[in-house]
DNA sequence: AGTGTTATGGTTCGATCGCACCATAAACTG
DNA sequence: CAGTTTATGGTGCGATCGAACCATAACACT
């Protein structure tokens, strides 16, 4: 069916509307006015494609979702065919850091949802899981690190794995607001890293073959 | 001039109320007939102490600032007469923790604000120091715990104080969404500890003599 | 050809917004 | 005591809010 991805652009196209808004002013200026002026439609369709003003910021944050989620898997795929776990960890952290203008709208864009959260059940229900499963999935790989010798077998994975998250987003907050450059931040994670890992060092994720678009 | 405690109480009320309602529903909430309503007082009393609404917001922040710097020097001289470098950055970290109702709400009000403090020049000015203050702080007492032979001597102090405090704020999140509890934040903090101080423990910072009122 | 469905624009309504304006009682100043 | 300043309440105005409502092209199916 066609018309579903019309369908799907326009409430994408919506959506981005809504993001730009909100990491401009946060979400006091995602008006049904304002999104419709940003996103360049009338404000009937905004009524159409999302309803009310609340299914509107719910499902923009669910497109973000999804993206962020894609996105995610794209860059870790492109780490090459066989990347080391101490490659991977970093992947995944870096996900956490606003290393380009696509990272940074997205994790803007969370902070102004950030009360709502606590609030809302519906939005609640979005965003509850993800820092959760990404604590798991580092703990994950750093048990499979301790198994292959990368890593100190003494090592609580598991604590370390949560606090590397939230070291990163740490750091996140810190970049956001311009109090540190992106390269710091990198540099930060590349040093708790060293630390964990025993490994002397990892090649960069430089594809050469297979470079990215 | 007993009418400058009036004044100050009298804005301080109107703060309080303020921080009431960003932390339930976010900025947008915070109009001004909700912040009287919410204050029990007349929407003009909020223009006499504030004018338009861009001061109040601006208001209420610093006075959230000064109460957290101040409570914070409090519950550091709580620790006792001579607290141990390790339990002081314990201390400090922990006010990064949303441990009590108090710290909770302040944290909950600065993730209201934290968009605007990109875009809003007069904001970020307010809040844009904290936490570098703070990583000065940490590294310092790290440093110090070098030369009293507490912290070993080849530990990066500014990395490490930089990414405690980062892992601090990472964790304030979570427990702010209820995805971690705040004893758990503690431990994780606890944990970071004893690998960075080789002191073997340090006793928890009880005064039986002087305590708490 | 007719008829529903989809996708769009425009308009309007009651509520609420920030804020300017007016009034006034109490307190301080001379 | 007269006058200014401080501290408060009330009210109204223009703008904007979210959302309901009405119209109608374009296409689909029969």
């Amino acid at each position: 069916m066609p018309r579903q991805v019309d369908h799907d652009q326009r409430r994408r196209q919506i959506a981005e509307a809504v993001w730009r808004l909100a990491t401009r002013g946060g979400l006091e200026d995602v008006t049904l006015r304002q999104v419709a002026a940003e996103a360049e439609v009338s404000a009937r369709l905004l009524q159409y494609y999302f309803g009310t003003r609340e299914h509107l910021l719910l499902g923009a944050l669910e497109i973000l979702n999804d993206d962020a989620e894609r996105r995610a898997r794209e860059r870790l795929a492109q780490l090459g065919e066989a990347p080391g776990t101490r490659a991977i960890v970093r992947g995944v952290l870096f996900e956490l850091l606003p290393l380009d203008e696509e990272r940074r709208s997205r994790h803007l864009v969370y902070t102004a949802y950030f009360v709502r959260f606590l609030t809302d059940p519906a939005l609640a229900t979005v965003a509850r899981d993800a820092p959760r499963a990404l604590e798991n999935l580092v703990a994950g790989l750093l048990v499979q690190g301790q198994e292959s010798g990368q890593v100190p077998q003494n090592l609580d994975a598991a604590a370390e794995a949560a606090f590397l998250v939230a070291g990163a987003e740490g750091l996140q907050s810190s970049v956001l607001l311009q109090q540190r450059s992106a390269e710091d931040a990198i540099a930060m994670i590349d040093h708790q890293l060293a630390r964990v890992f025993t490994t002397p060092f990892e090649p960069p994720p430089a594809s050469p073959a297979a470079g990215p678009a």
